[in-house]
Parts: C-alpha cells; sequence; structure tokens
DNA sequence: CTCCTTTTTCGTACGTCCTACGGATAAAGA
DNA sequence: TCTTTATCCGTAGGACGTACGAAAAAGGAG
C-alpha cells in the first residue's frame, strides 16, 4: 500500500545501512551488484532523465536480464532511494572554518549536487531515505550550528529550515539551467514563447503587481539569474536570522 | 519528449487560460465538463494519492468511458497541471494589512492548501503551471513587497525566495500530518521503527552532532511540532531579512 | 567424475496504465 | 430525411514493473 512512490522504508533502510554482503564462494558467480545497479541508473537518469530510467534500460546498460536487477535489489522504489543517498553522499562536507561560511559551503555543494542530478528535484523532498548520505549532511549542518551557541532545538530548527530552503532553491537553479534539455525547447523559442504570452495572453489589469514590476524591469534578468538572486538573498536572510537569534541568547 | 512529467507547456497554457467555450448547440450533449474532470480528479487524488489517481477511476467516479475523458483535456500531464492551478486559486488573498502580515497570511493558508491537498508536495516545485492561480499568487506577493519601498529586482528576488521557503516547507508539514495514512503505519510503530533505528542502526560516533543533539533534547518534538518550528523560524527569519533591505534603502 | 547444495541469471507472463483510432450516437439545422 | 457537428467510448497496442520458476554456474562431498 505505498501511495507516495517510494517502497517500505524498513526495506530500503536495511539497504541503505548495509554492510557489504560476504560471499561463500558457493552459487553462480554474480555478473552485477548492489552499487553498480545504483551507478548505472544515476548514469541513465542524469543523461535522460527520470522517466527514461526504466529496469529494462538499466538491465541493458549492465548487459543483463531485467530481471537480474531484481536479485540485488527489491523492487524500482527502493533503487531510487539508494539513488537519492547515493548523491547526497557525493557532497565534500569538510567540516572547517566558521559556521557561516561552513553553510554556505553546503549550499554551493548542493546546488553543484542538482546541476549533476537534475532529477533530485523530483524526488528529494519530504520523506527522505534515513541514509548516510541524510545523515551525513545533517551531522555538518548541526555541527555547524553548535558554534552558534543556540539550543538544541533551536539548532534543529534552524538546521532544518536551511535544509528546506537550499533544496528547493537548489531545485529550481538547476531546473532553469536544465530548461532547455528538459522542455526540449531552444532558449530563443521560450523567448519567443514568453513574448506571446506576454502580449497575447497576459491581462495587466488584473494583475497590475505584475504588470508594475515588469515595467521596473523586475523581470529583465534571465530565469537562471534571478533564480540566483532569490537564493542569495534568502540563504542570507536565514542566516542572518540564526546570528540574531544568537546574539540574542548568549 | 517530455521527461518532466508535465505536458506541452503550450498546450497547457492555452487550456489554463482558456475562456468557457460557448458551445453551438449543435452536437451530442456532453456528459462532463472540463471542470467536472479536474474536480474529481482532484478528489480522487485528495482522498487516495496521486498514484491512485488513474484516468480510468475518474471516469468511473464520473460515470462515463475512460476515453470520454480525451474530449476534454489532452492527456494526463495537462490534467495534473490544471488541479495544481485549481488548488492555487483555492488560497484566499486578500490584499489587507501591512506587508508583513499579508505574507504571513499567505503562508498560512499555503499550509492548510497542502493539507488538504497532500499531493501538491509531488508536483508543485520548480516549473510550475503558468496559470491564473500562479499569478494571483504572485500578483499578492509582489503587491504587499512593493509597500517596503525596494527595487522591483530586489522584490522579486525577496518574493521567490517566499515561495521557494514556504512552498518547501508546506510540503514538509503535510507530509508530517498525512505520514499516517501515507505509510500506512500506525503512530505506534512509527515510533518503534525509530527507537529501533536509534537502538541498533544509528552509529554515534559517526555522527557526534547529531547525538549530541539527541541527547540535548533537540528531538524530543515530534516531527509535526519540529517541522512547525523550522517553518516559523524560516519565515521570520526572511521576513525579517526584507526588513533590513528595506531600511537600508530607504 | 558425479551428485548435491547454493546462488545468481533471466525468459515468460500478467496486471496496470496511458492513449491512438475510429465507429457509434445524439443533437441542430437544411 | 439527410447532413453537419460534437461528443461518447470500446478496442487495441505499447510501455512498464515485477511474480514465478526453470536453467545455469559455481563449490564441496563422496
Amino acid at each position: 500500500m505505498d501511495r507516495s512512490g517510494r517502497g517500505d522504508p524498513g526495506e530500503t533502510l536495511n539497504l541503505l545501512w548495509r554492510t557489504p554482503r560476504v560471499r561463500s564462494g558457493r552459487g553462480r558467480p554474480p555478473k552485477v551488484s548492489f552499487d553498480k545497479i545504483i551507478v548505472a541508473a544515476m548514469a541513465l537518469a542524469d543523461r535522460d532523465g527520470l522517466d527514461a530510467m526504466t529496469m529494462d534500460r538499466i538491465a541493458d546498460s549492465l548487459d543483463v536480464g531485467t530481471m537480474t536487477l531484481y536479485t540485488h535489489v527489491p523492487g524500482k522504489a527502493e533503487l531510487t532511494d539508494l539513488m537519492v543517498d547515493h548523491a547526497w553522499r557525493e557532497l565534500d562536507l569538510a567540516p572547517e572554518g566558521p559556521w557561516r561560511e561552513r553553510i554556505e559551503r553546503y549550499a554551493r555543494q548542493n546546488v553543484a549536487l542538482h546541476e549533476r542530478h537534475p532529477w533530485l528535484r523530483q524526488v528529494s523532498t519530504a520523506r527522505p531515505p534515513l541514509g548516510p548520505g541524510l545523515f551525513a549532511r545533517n551531522d555538518f549542518l548541526l555541527s555547524a550550528l553548535f558554534e552558534t551557541g543556540l539550543t538544541a532545538a533551536e539548532i534543529s530548527a534552524a538546521s532544518d529550515s536551511i535544509i528546506t530552503f537550499v533544496d528547493g532553491a537548489s531545485a529550481t537553479l538547476a531546473e532553469h539551467s536544465h530548461a532547455e534539455r528538459i522542455s526540449g525547447q531552444s532558449d530563443e523559442d521560450w523567448w519567443d514563447d514568453r513574448r506571446v504570452f506576454w502580449e497575447n495572453i497576459f491581462d495587466p489589469a488584473r494583475y497590475p503587481a505584475i504588470e508594475r514590476t515588469w515595467n521596473d524591469g523586475g523581470f529583465d534578468r534571465s530565469p537562471a539569474e534571478a533564480a540566483a538572486k532569490a537564493f542569495d538573498f534568502g540563504l542570507r536572510s536565514l542566516l542572518d536570522g540564526i546570528e540574531v537569534m544568537a546574539r540574542r541568547s548568549g
């Protein structure tokens, strides 16, 4: 009865924390491994998108039968969880420098991660797979925030809001920088559609604030640039908010 | 070549802004309408989740053949876009009160919206359907922010970061309050799993900051309470950030 | 070498889902 | 009555995930 597109949480949990199996030597030698499947699936999703990542194609790219995958992985939902955790493990989170710098580094790394793996925006929202990747990230953020002297509850809340914002904003950024590839629409066509929309469909009388922002040049930047500005502003505000709270309490 | 799970943007755009068709009187009388299909689809997704919302079941709930739907809607991707926009139109966005209050009202409304329509978290991230619902929301936020005296570019960035944060945090909140229904796992089982995880799987030596936060009571709150705290903190910080910027510039 | 046990491989088949196609159907107008 | 127009919807096909079970390939025992 899985309605969220994710597999049984317990099953995934065991896979995420599993220690590599020790083979007895007996039995037919495996052609693929747990890890190779994850890597192949990620490569496919990176190149052709999450929808193109089918069990058939993953198996093909590994030169095995489709059903062979099911010896190593319970199903596609679990495989997706494993991919997400594997991606998060790519974050390079050295605990160095002052706390604010560390969190900014995390934010930049997260953007780069979404650039490499644009499919993350389709799966990485709420209810994340509770694997080593997630825990490493959370540990990094909590560890940085302990330097502020806030209470554990405050730190936890601050960490959660940073995760929420950075994940969402990274997804938006990656969305824009991959837009051409995703929509199959060239940048020129995009601007054309946009012009047609503003000229023919948009009714300024109905949305005066949008009209005014448009006239004042608020939309002159490309979507990617605008998203980057929003990212910077939001992150700065959150970090400032943490500093204010720290000064008040300590 | 749609890889994002969304339909042709141009097609959806026309549907979103379409004026109700004037029937000539000729032709077989319709059994369903555009709007009824959207409402039925939303009811299904609300009750049973997005995965359970199939074209077959939507048609059944309307007492028509499956293919009848395709007379009114090009396909499922477009229907999903229409549902998202329809949901956004439910936001009650009266432009009253000081700007900060207005944005807080928007935030609360958005949480309520995600409570009513938990499937939004699976579709409402980047690349939103550019319909009346989106524009009404953006107009509301921009209109509120104009009171701050910031430049159009600053307002646009601030608005975008609020949208990113509020959407992500609302999704997390709704996720937790619907967790039981989604996972089919009772609250007791959830806490049991949690205990098993901390006792058997979690390695404190590897994640010292998490261990410390745990010991300091940082995780004592229920996930829903913790998410609410993160929501409040993040929104307050963003609004403070806007105030600071406004004071600096004018 | 032969047989048994263990482990992995993978072809077949089924159920679900979206949707292209085209004939049937029901109204209005000529 | 015949034509035009708009809608309804049964059938069929293709894509996908995966249950099942037989076949294959290794080690070890006799």
